[in-house]
RNA sequence: GCCGAUAUGGCUCAAUUGGCAGAGCAGCUGAUUUGUAAUCAGCAGGUUAUCGGUUCGAGUCCGAUUAUCGGCUCCA
């Protein structure tokens, strides 16, 4: 057989061989450092048998798939170490994730003091160089193997694995678990691992099932890499918006208020304000919107006609009893229905369309009380909606339309390359979570993907994360931890014109359903938030800072000036805010204080001693919107002059 | 909703086995006039999240509630 390598060689071999020893062959050294395989693309564990021709790379530590099998290696190390200190644990699942892995276990929770003891015997089980073996069972064999150790989620696993599917084990020591692998060969090559944190998880993710303690930890090629890792993690923390949010005096939360019901303050509303002055503007000014503003609540009958009774109740806020009333009213967990029926109040023709609908919405969601996090998620925000009703033949332009918006948008906050593009998709399997035909929900999904296409927007696809009435682009962006969150959605309607009996008569003179895009600009304005305090560390372009200019006036005469720098100022439009207690403290102007600030000024008696100091060195994004750089220069100069002048009138 | 943790001045944290709630920073007042992470002195600031219990006595022990955090699940 012939096994074409990564440098494009060939070598011949007449018997079949494993991967590892394939790589023995090639080299000493590489078989040492060997983690698993690529046959053909895809990735083996190093013990798979070569038997015909194929392209093969042997992959290591430097390699993503490398580094993830070291991962999973570890993992079963620490299930290892977790059975021989708790007998009783039993072990679920335990697989390789972004940035380590985790293992799932039945046991009482964790505690710190515990991932140490499991980090010490993790460290015995490495030392004493564990080899790591192979095996396959017949299925009734590998479920009594399984039974007969009590491994009941294991069991469970092998009952759900296909009729055809190869059943391995991998054993090392005394240890065995079902699974698929790769793995390392030996425990040797793990020089660098850390228990991060232990918290619950469902068995199989599913809420109905089992409460399982997962331990999560990560592993990395060399002791400096797992270093680096862990400063990141702690670093990162401080650009964590739910903590210099409210350091900045941007929001805070009351107890006696409640969850998810975060209060903006002055400074928070301001850049909330002027995000949504600036979206308003260009959707009315630039992008043909229209605007509307509609009640925060109606009656069920209003929720029942849209499908979110049926499908959103438990979200929805619902002022009394639903049982015993025959009239309850909700608070809007939506705009779409409200709008709908202002499309409803005249009658349409073909040349009305396409509409744009926009409004500054305030939305209700009765979020789980576990749920709410900062201003993530909240169970009351603002978002930029908008509802587009659109003649099939205009459809494809709209959606590209409301796409390249939400890019102007990333592209203004200068952070487009922070998002990725995703299509969301229903799940076919799940019939009862949608409404609308299948073949619909087909053809809308394959227009989206070839619009993506076209505009040559990378973007992966995600089953199951399309809104009921269909499927839908979403901007996801992650937070300082990881998490991912949806910025903005974008999602193509072909179901609920028909609910809510909206159409238009086109040339012919015939009713003909429209379709509908549910789009939002920004977002919704707190998530929007959260994530530049994050992005930004709190440092906002020069535009959205709340405070962008400080005064600090350096000398006694500032006094007579005051009024004059502020409303200066202010004529511009410039945020400012003076800082008095400066003149006493003289030039000790502490940088701790002052770097989210992008513009100081200090004010003295005369020319000399006034100029701007720019703190930071770079705006990002400033040029998307007032270039207020140069423009406070220029004020600088202006105020410069009125000062002197004011001198030399007192004088 | 589920699992775990946490809750002491504006912030960060102390308070021994249950025994007088304390410090630094921030704030205020005065002094200092010095160009970017900390000048000096003084003052003020807390019903220890809330409610209840045990006790001679509770920040500390017990229970409930509320909120916050880390996850799971769910979602913009």
């Amino acid at each position: 057989m012939k096994i074409t390598l990564k440098d494009g060689s060939v070598r011949e071999y007449h018997a079949p061989l494993t991967i590892y020893e394939i790589a023995a062959d090639i080299s000493e050294g590489l078989a040492r450092v060997a983690c698993c395989g690529s046959v053909d693309g895809a990735v083996c564990d190093l013990r798979t048998l070569i038997e015909r021709d194929c392209e093969l790379s042997i992959l290591t530590l430097s390699d993503k798939e490398g580094l993830n099998a070291l991962r999973h290696t570890v993992s079963h190390i620490m299930a290892e170490a977790v059975k021989s200190l708790f007998k009783d644990a039993k072990i679920a699942i335990g697989p390789s994730i972004e940035n380590g892995f985790y293992y799932d276990f039945e046991h009482p929770p964790f505690t710190r003091e515990d991932l140490d003891l499991i980090e010490t015997e993790m460290k015995k089980i490495i030392k004493e160089g564990r080899e790591f073996t192979r095996f396959t069972l017949p299925r009734a064999e590998a479920v009594k193997l399984m039974a007969e150790a009590g491994e009941i989620y294991k069991v469970e696993l092998i009952n759900d694995l296909p009729e055809n599917a190869e059943i391995s084990f991998y054993r090392q020591g005394d240890f065995v678990d079902l699974c698929a692998g790769p793995h390392l060969m030996n425990a040797k090559n793990i020089k660098a691992f850390k228990l991060i944190s232990s918290s619950s998880a469902y068995w199989r993710g599913n809420s109905d099932n089992a409460m399982l303690q997962r331990i999560y930890g990560t592993a990395f090629a060399k002791k400096e890499e797992l270093n680096d890792y862990l400063d990141y993690l702690e670093k990162i923390k401080l650009r964590d918006h739910n903590k210099i949010g409210r350091e900045m005096e941007l929001f805070t939360t009351a107890d006696v208020i409640g969850q998810g019901l975060p209060l903006l303050m002055p400074k928070g509303a301001r850049i909330i304000q002027t995000l949504q002055r600036w979206i308003e503007d260009e959707e009315d000014f630039n992008r043909g919107y229209v605007r509307t503003k509609t009640p925060f609540l109606a009656k069920s009958d209003l929720y029942k006609l849209s499908g979110h009774w049926d499908m959103y109740r438990e979200g929805m806020f619902i002022l009394g009893d639903a049982e015993s009333e025959a009239e309850v009213l909700a608070l809007r967990p939506m705009t779409c229905p409200f709008q709908y029926f202002i499309y409803k109040a005249s009658q349409k023709s073909y040349r009305d369309l396409p509409i744009r609908y926009g409004e500054t919405a305030v939305l209700f969601r009765n979020e789980d009380s576990g749920e709410m996090h900062g201003l993530t998620r909240v169970r009351q925000f603002t978002i930029s909606e908008g509802h587009l009703i659109v003649r099939p033949d205009q459809m494809d332009k709209e959606f590209k339309d409301c796409l390249d918006f939400a890019r102007y948008c990333m592209r203004t906050l200068g952070i487009e390359d922070e998002v990725s593009f995703r299509l969301s998709k229903w799940d076919p399997d799940k019939r009862d979570k949608y409404i609308g035909e299948a073949e619909v929900w087909e053809d809308t999904q394959n227009r989206i993907r070839s619009i993506m296409l076209e505009l040559g927007i990378p973007f992966t696809e995600a089953l199951g994360e399309a809104a009921f009435y269909g499927p839908k682009v979403d901007l996801q962006a992650k937070n300082v931890y990881g998490k991912e969150d949806t910025m903005i959605t974008i999602q193509w309607d072909a179901v609920l014109a028909e609910r809510f009996d909206l159409y238009y008569i086109d040339q012919k003179g015939d009713k003909v359903r429209p379709y509908i895009i549910h789009r939002t600009a920004l977002g919704c304005y707190e998530r929007t938030l959260a994530w530049l305090i994050e992005l930004y560390e709190g440092k906002f372009p020069t535009w959205l800072c709340p405070e962008q200019v400080r005064v600090l006036p350096i000398s006694d005469k500032y006094e007579a000036y005051a009024e004059t720098v502020r409303t200066t100022l202010h004529a511009h439009g410039v945020l400012v805010t003076s800082d008095l207690r400066a003149e006493k403290i003289g030039y000790k102007i502490r940088e701790a204080r002052l770097d989210k600030i992008p513009y100081l000024l200090i004010v003295g008696a005369n020319e000399e001693e006034t100029e701007t100091v720019s703190v930071r060195s770079r705006f990002a994004g400033d040029e998307g919107v007032k270039p207020l750089a140069d423009f406070i220069d220029q004020i600088t100069q202006e105020i410069r002059a009125k000062v002197i002048r004011k001198e030399e009138n007192a004088e």
